[in-house]
RNA sequence: GGGCGCGUCGCAUAGCGGCAAUUGCUGUAGGCUGUAAACCUACCGUCCGUAAGGACUACGGGGGUUCGAGUCCCUCCGCGCCCA
């Protein structure tokens, strides 16, 4: 019954694992095109740190969803994921095929399992409302006012709690239940590498010598440093051009909680290079 | 040579007689319903046990006081500062 529904391909893995090539050569070779998926490099001017691809690298491969907007405004994954459906539209329009490619996890799931997502704008007033309250009085109230919902959330996550009342609030009904009957037919390829942490540094080093501190110093400047570090785009580990180890550190530790996403995933097919990548490709196409 | 101070689990830090020892970082595992590189949780001396719990080894080394010692005393070693 899957035959029907139309093929997706989706690379992932940690980050600096060689997604964006990979994804450029298999596009290449069964012609396709590609969606980023990815939270920051959605953003211009954000190159370097985000280890965004280069015009040069797309090798003339059509990329999605990079740039669409500037630091100042915030994307949502609801936002994203609308244009990301949109773009798969129309590569099929063209008769090609779709690579998904990215790091972020919860992007990702939010497309390949049509995860639908309450329709719910973030009411700053009303979270700062909520902000006032301690974790637990957030949960009971969750408790009392959907007991189902209560059930399933991290009771210890502030974010979360409030995020799930404001949608309660705002639709006065029980939180929907995630929805997760894919539209596609998903095939995923995971990289996996050995040495995810040596290659982290050499990144990081190459990102240092591309002139990462002007990319983030020119961002605090232009955006503010609250917005650039917290507010949107999270470039936190660029916190007051931390020292370069700790930029290391940082990334390790993003690639080891972005493995923890993937690892529940158990269709994802984990191969080792490009080869192996291709063969599966064929067989899936 | 004289005076003082310090040495605690990878690093940092608490502890001033009841301690397997505080807290932060690191580390490990995990979670995620419009902030997702964000946000959140658990574990982190060794061994046995599913657990409750038990056993052992630990606060620079050695000795002592005490029912009991990171904690008090003596001494040795190492480090730091000050006066000479």
């Amino acid at each position: 019954m899957s035959i029907q529904k139309p093929k997706l391909i989706t690379i992932l893995g940690p980050t600096a694992s060689g997604k964006s090539d990979l994804a450029v050569k298999l596009a290449k070779e069964f012609n396709g095109e590609i969606i980023s998926a990815d939270s920051r490099q959605i953003y211009k001017e954000m190159n370097i740190g985000t280890g965004k691809i280069t015009k040069k690298e797309m090798k003339g491969i059509k990329h999605y969803l990079l740039d669409i907007a500037t630091p100042k405004k915030q994307i949502t994954i609801t936002e994203f994921k609308e244009k990301a459906e949109k773009a798969i539209k129309e590569i099929y329009k063209k008769n090609k095929i779709p690579i998904l490619c990215g790091g972020t996890g919860f992007y990702i799931q939010a497309i390949t399992e049509n995860i639908i997502i309450p329709r719910v704008k973030p009411d700053k007033n009303l979270r700062k409302e909520l902000e006032k309250k301690t974790i637990k009085q957030l949960f009971e109230q969750l408790k009392k006012l959907d007991p189902k919902r209560s059930k399933s959330i991290d009771s210890k996550n502030k974010r979360r709690l409030i995020r799930a009342l404001e949608i309660l609030i705002k639709t006065k009904k029980p939180i929907p239940k995630l929805k997760k009957d894919s539209q596609f037919n998903n095939l995923y390829i995971g990289i996996k590498k050995e040495n995810i942490n040596e290659l982290i540094n050499k990144r990081v080093d190459k990102m240092i010598k591309q002139g990462l501190k002007k990319e983030v110093k020119a961002l605090f400047k232009k955006y503010g440093k609250t917005q650039v570090l917290k507010n949107t785009i999270g470039y936190q580990e660029f916190q007051e051009l931390n020292p370069i180890d700790k930029i290391k550190l940082h990334t390790r530790q993003f690639s080891k909680r972005q493995m923890t996403w993937f690892k529940k995933n158990p269709d994802i097919r984990w191969i080792k290079d490009y080869n192996e990548a291709k063969k599966i490709v064929k067989d899936f196409l």
